[in-house]
DNA sequence: ATTTTACTTTAAAATGATTCTAAACTACTT
DNA sequence: AAGTAGTTTAGAATCATTTTAAAGTAAAAT
């Protein structure tokens, strides 16, 4: 499907600017990646974008489910194009996060979810050294 | 033990601010708090402390293992003076963590570790909501 | 006990990621 | 073509956290 009714079927105007960010993420190979990371992208394919509309695009795709944010860290918001449930190897000396695809973890055990809840989602970080 | 031998022991020198810190802190149940509420705690036992002291003894306290930080908060460090290996439930409505000790999970299978590494420890948030 | 040394606390300034503001611009509707 | 609502932008603002450098304090050396 061409990046512009993927945007639309999103419920996003399609602008130049969420065209050139659609063009980056939603072609090729899932990734990670900032807010910067992005911007340096836009960059380096001979555009230009403010860092605060970088920022509302990302807030935008996301809301429209297009990409998802990794919850798992403090300093600096990362992005992830891709959208199935999966968990995270993380690198821990670079940083780098590694997808786990669902059906490569079973939980054996959980424990009793509190009363008046109900489980809405299980995020499994697996830290990485490395080997000695 | 007396708190002013937990610091000893864990190699920091007993100031008074450690000792506010380490009463607050250390006796009593688990629980999860940010910098803020930690100085605002301090308050309310009669004491004052500026915020660059108490981040610098949340450093310090986790650096030496008297506590630990909850890896999973974008805006706000979240702390823990539960510092047993344990993961935890989050209440994606308030934002609050509730501990799920080590043996209450158990995972069935895991997928391969990337070669050249080893598994240096495993995360996992169950986010709740609430029950309709 | 006094001096010396290294470590700690503090207020205030700096940092860095992200959000907000308000004016200029653009996509979609009429 | 004109009108309306949504979008982009530069720059200011925000907020958690870190840094700075001067003053204070605990431990070590005398
Ligand atoms: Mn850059
Ligand atoms: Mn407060
Ligand atoms: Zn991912
Ligand atoms: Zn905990």
């Amino acid at each position: 499907m061409k990046n512009i009714d993927k945007l639309r079927r999103a419920g996003l105007r399609p602008t130049k600017q969420r065209l050139i960010i659609a063009d980056i993420l939603l072609d090729g190979p899932n990734r990670h990646f900032t807010a910067e990371d992005l911007q340096d992208e836009i960059c380096a394919s001979g555009n230009y974008m403010s860092i605060g509309t970088v920022y509302n695009c990302l807030k935008r795709f996301k809301n429209s489910g297009l990409i998802k944010q990794v919850e798992y860290s403090k300093d600096t918001a990362i992005f992830d194009t891709n959208t199935t449930f999966h968990h995270h190897f993380l690198n821990e000396e670079t940083g780098e996060l590694i997808d786990i695809e669902n059906d490569k973890v079973i939980l054996g055990k959980l424990p009793e979810i509190p009363s008046g809840f109900l489980n809405s989602g299980v995020d499994i970080i697996i830290k990485l050294k490395k080997h000695t």
